[in-house]
RNA sequence: GGAGGGUUCGCAUAGAGGUCUAGUGCGCACGCUUGGAAAGCGUGUAUGGAGAAAUCCAUCAGGAGUCCGAAUCUCCUACCCUCCGCCA
């Protein structure tokens, strides 16, 4: 959600940041909606203060014809208030839904582009490997080595489902403890959450009212989330934050459900694109300053940047185009591994930044030095997701008998074997 | 699942239909006092909205209602606490 004030004041800017986000709304419409609220707001205030008045009157006088002739008076106030109100209520809430369809602005230095495919490579590391035997894919290497159950886990789940199975369960439990160690050492406190989570969160964070085909519901109204930012953010909301405890980091481990309602015929096979999966994901509060949120943003890619590098899997980083943005995002980053079998590159990591888009829609503040009170800033980034990224370490890493080499890194979460055979 | 008690300004509490325009204590800020400090005294100190300002409006968990008037009465929802039942 956008300041109201904010979208009044730079309506162009607000309007040019739609469009390239490619979302179709009308900001002149809104502002005269706004305007009409306002109207309407005074009218209503005005008419509550003069009820407010009269009523200490009555209380005070002595009078009791007098009391009777203020009471019937008020009467007819009141009913000219229940009118307005009315009205006014369905302008608030006309104002509301327009209010949360508004996109935060994109950077500057967002690219312009209507999908994925546009998206901007800013950078590339290490080499693709290079084979003297026909590369296989996850699914074949996994089978064979049994480390993924695919029949099974569409017998028991259906369409996406898996089962992970012996070194296949060894390997990620490698993934989960090493990046625990990794990002602690970076100052983030780990935290597992409650994934089922209740519809504010969802509202604060950006994933619904849009969205909501994409979620799982319950029927006590709850969803589950596709990631740990929900809960994450959900975390302080309504919270008046101390200062100096800012810049908040967490790093949130939990189970991840996504329907991928929009996604059909996509991916269909394999570990890539599953209803059910794992992440650890970073999310950042931090004070509302557009330069410590770029700082940020930087930081979160590049600690994701450099756990890929420890793997040793080739990658390259995405600006993401502003149709490829969420809702909230100002900008964002994407990492991408190598996939030999595939000959291309696919997505392991999301990073963004929020300015006090989800923030403001949460109600997460602080008092800064001055005494003023602010929206903090939020940011979140993928550390990293299993069991996506086990089809990056397999396709990697095989080698011409079928085994699949352990990144050095991962060893020691292994017990020390340096193969899966 | 059942019964009862709660949710008020950063924290703790008062508040039971009309001077509640939400009081008090703690904390915090400023001032007086002091060589300096503490104590003491004084003043201020919730959030959001409208307005150039004076000021006005809203908010006592959230929503709906009764009333000229609601923190206070009624109903619904959420959460917390205690007890009973069930349970990894």
């Amino acid at each position: 959600m956008l300041d109201i004030k904010f979208i009044r004041e730079n309506k162009d800017i607000v309007q040019a940041g739609a469009k390239k986000k490619h979302v179709d709304i009308n900001i002149e419409q809104l502002i005269a909606l706004d305007d009409e609220r306002l109207k309407q707001l005074k009218e209503v205030e005005e008419l509550r203060g003069e009820v407010n008045r009269v009523s200490n009157d009555i209380a005070r006088d002595q009078d009791e014809t007098l009391k009777i002739q203020l009471i019937e008076e008020m009467r007819a106030v009141k009913n000219e208030i229940k009118t307005k109100e009315e009205k006014l209520k369905i302008i608030i809430e006309e104002w509301q839904q327009l209010m949360l369809r508004v996109p935060n602005v994109p950077d500057i230095s967002v690219p312009d582009g209507k999908s994925d495919e546009e998206n901007l490579e800013v950078k590339g590391w290490g080499d693709k490997p290079v084979f003297d035997f026909e590369p296989k894919d996850h699914i074949e290497i996994m089978n064979k080595l049994k480390m993924v159950d695919f029949e099974r886990g569409t017998k028991v789940h259906g369409f996406r489902g898996y089962f992970l199975t012996n070194d296949g369960v060894r390997l990620s439990f490698a993934v989960w403890n090493y990046t625990m160690d990794f990002f602690s050492s970076k100052g983030f406190s780990p935290i597992i959450p409650p994934i089922l989570d209740r519809k504010e969160n969802f509202l604060g964070t950006g994933f619904l009212p849009q969205g909501e085909e994409d979620l799982y519901k319950t029927q006590d109204n709850d969803y589950l989330a596709g990631t740990a930012e929900v809960p994450l953010m959900g975390m302080h909301m309504g919270e008046i934050l101390e200062k100096n405890i800012l810049p908040l980091k967490y790093l949130g481990f939990s189970p991840c459900y996504r329907r991928e309602a929009g996604s059909h015929g996509k991916d269909v096979k394999g570990l890539i694109r599953v209803h059910e999966f794992y992440k650890l994901e970073q999310v950042i509060l931090c004070e509302a300053s557009h330069e410590t949120s770029v700082k940020f943003l930087e930081e979160l890619n590049r600690n994701t940047e450099e756990f890929i590098e420890s793997l040793g899997i080739s990658y390259h980083t995405v600006i993401n185009c502003g149709g490829d943005l969420g809702l909230g995002q100002v900008k964002k980053y994407d990492i991408e591994l190598w996939i030999p079998k595939e000959n291309k590159y696919r997505e392991i990591s999301s990073t963004s930044y929020y300015h006090d888009f989800q923030t403001r829609r949460l109600g997460i503040r602080y008092k800064d030095e001055n005494g003023k009170m602010q929206y903090a800033h939020s940011l979140n980034a993928t550390a990293i997701a299993t069991p996506r990224i086990l089809v990056s370490l397999v396709e990697n890493f095989q080698q011409a008998d079928g085994s699949v080499l352990i990144p050095e890194v991962l060893q020691k979460y292994m017990g020390g074997k340096n193969s899966i055979k």
